[in-house]
DNA sequence: GCACCGAGGGAAAGCGCTTTCTTAGCTTGC
DNA sequence: GCAAGCTAAGAAAGCGCTTTCCCTCGGTGC
């Protein structure tokens, strides 16, 4: 049915030798053979079988990217720079684990399976030690087969169960503690004292990592007495933002700001702020994070800490195919950066 | 190095077929063979290599996704539909084309060369007939070769040359026209005469579409007139929206409404009239197309068109994935609906 | 003019699976 | 009690490549 390397090499009237040979070019082939096995692939329309050459060859043009959702700006700009630096001769498999350790699990096993050159696994983790274990254990049968493994955005990992292995290629680790803190620093020295916060979802090292930076500030300031009553868990949605802001103001009416642990809740939030009436931010300043594409047209534009996503992509993705040497100790951090915009400002006086 | 079927035979005492069998359970094996075989795997961590399943199965779970550039949602929600209905035994492979001809027919090829079980084609295409004719080609090839070829938001394509080869699987197409009808209506009815268009990028059928059915909005209450004078392009794109906007204002300033070709856009213009100090409605009417998530959180909420996309991927993935029989004809349109929300009232008396 | 060398090409052995095709060992039918 | 019929398992032939090893042949060195 399909027309194979043999087809091609009878044809051309050559060995299937030298038609491999032409088209990986990795060994002498006289110049007239050779224009000769091109002009048969052509007529032929040959298309090589990637099955059959990584079984041949032991390689592999699959580089896998773990997000919990591509659909969601944060992992598809992340996936999009992954992809744009695996080039036109690898092909990405974007796997949606939903930030489910089942199916984080399951895609390794299934990439493992097609023994894919790297895989990178963006975007917090669950916080669970026994996960984080198994995860570890899975991503060191893989560095041992040569898959480079690269982490983007997440925490590290803990030594495979046996200790043998090949470590991780390298991580990529957003500064979420420090850009946290900068941001409520930033909302105390507007003025702000009664500082809400929606957090991302229970577990996650993510939620943890941005809530700790932020409570870092408010104790540098001695300020971090009514945490709890003023702390409430979203889902990092839209809607779970709208929810928990109704929930803070009935908490705290007096409370001044908000600060979402990330953009699209602080959204929902001020979607919530606005039906109360509450004017952002002469009534409640609200600032969130990531800096998504959206948070600068919101109205008013959301002050928020920009991770360049797109960027860590890029270089995650360098880093996954081997066009770029790993960082000193493998780890990279990358810094997050304040972005003063309109929705918050200096408490209304009381 | 790694473990192969023959070691965990070896092991169990059986031949490498039993463990197929038992790994494939599409033959019987009894009991205590198949309970000896799975703990053996289990033992040694075996993983099948999935290019000599494939190689001699000639089977694949590769599904292969071309879209423009997932990190734009628009994008991203098609692929995250495709994505959860692709199951966990299936990857999916995200080509980001950029919209660029060359890159499709190369991505085209290596999916062909994986033997991808199916294939999905999203958004628009590049209104070119040479390239139109190249893609119907390639994936005449594909289908011949059995991968199931569907399209998803992309208009149909030509005949292949040769005239042989299978069908495409199906094809679920976009009501872009009608929902830029009914948009156009909607602002008429609501006594514009002024409409300003930001069109998407030339030589793109999504572009056409949706600027016709303005148009035939338009010309079906006589106010055709200004067309060209009313309409420029934009690439999509937030800041083409912005700088759209300018322009659309130096041509005329009595304008009293604008229509982009995609939130993103309408957005970029909202962002330019406020800077310009117009009201968004009072004085100037915006509104987009798409609905994507922020833009009921904008502000005012954008009155835009909104297509199911997740949903349409979620069609696609089944269609690409045979959970699902194409529907009659091979073609399902998807209706694009009005969301009438506060950008866009009527226009201010004069 | 002869041994030597290097470039170009072929033969064939895998790569790790799946899947016929066979066979061994039992249970039935009469 | 023996042929027929089943079930469970093995042997082995590929699947379509890559790559090692070997060979041939025309050109050099002396």
């Amino acid at each position: 049915m399909a027309v194979t390397l043999a087809d091609v090499a009878a044809r051309a009237g050559v060995s299937a030798a030298t038609v491999s040979r032409v088209l990986n070019g990795n060994y002498p082939v006289a110049g007239a053979t050779r224009a000769r096995v091109l002009r048969v692939v052509d007529e032929l329309q040959y298309v090589v079988n990637g099955n059959a050459r990584a079984l041949a060859a032991a390689t592999s043009d699959l580089v896998g990217i773990l997000v919990h959702d591509v659909a969601d700006p944060f992992f598809g700009l992340i996936a999009s720079g992954i992809q744009a630096e695996t080039g036109g001769d690898k092909l990405a498999v974007i796997c949606n684990t939903g930030g489910s350790p089942e199916r984080e699990l399951n895609y390794l096993t299934l990439l493992q399976r097609q023994r894919a050159a790297g895989v990178v696994l963006t975007g917090g983790a669950v916080d669970d030690p026994d996960h984080a274990q198994a995860v570890a254990n899975r991503l060191s049968r893989l560095t041992t087969a040569g898959t480079r493994v690269v982490l983007c955005g997440r925490p590290p990992l803990p030594e495979p169960t046996g200790g043998n292995g090949a470590p991780i290629t390298a991580a990529i680790t957003f500064d979420n503690r420090g850009g946290a803190r900068a941001l409520a620093e930033h909302l105390i020295s507007l003025g702000h004292r009664r500082i809400a916060y929606i957090m991302g979802p229970a577990h996650r090292t993510t939620t943890q990592q941005r809530l700790e930076g932020h409570h870092e500030a408010l104790a540098a300031h001695g300020i971090a007495g009514d945490n709890d009553k003023l702390t409430v868990h979203g889902d990092f949605e839209r809607s779970s933002g709208y929810d928990a802001a109704l929930e803070l103001l009935r908490r705290d009416p007096e409370l001044t700001a908000i600060v979402a642990a990330n953009d699209t809740m602080a959204l929902g939030a001020c979607a919530a702020l606005r039906e109360r009436g509450l004017r952002i931010p002469a009534d409640v300043s609200v600032a969130g994070f990531d800096d998504l594409p959206f948070s600068v047209d919101a109205v008013p534009a959301l002050t928020t800490v920009r991770i360049p996503l797109y960027e860590a992509g890029t270089r995650a993705g360098r880093l996954v195919v081997g066009s770029q040497p790993a960082p000193p100790g493998g780890v990279a951090t990358v810094r997050a950066e304040l972005m003063v915009r309109a929705s918050a400002a200096p408490p209304r006086a009381r």
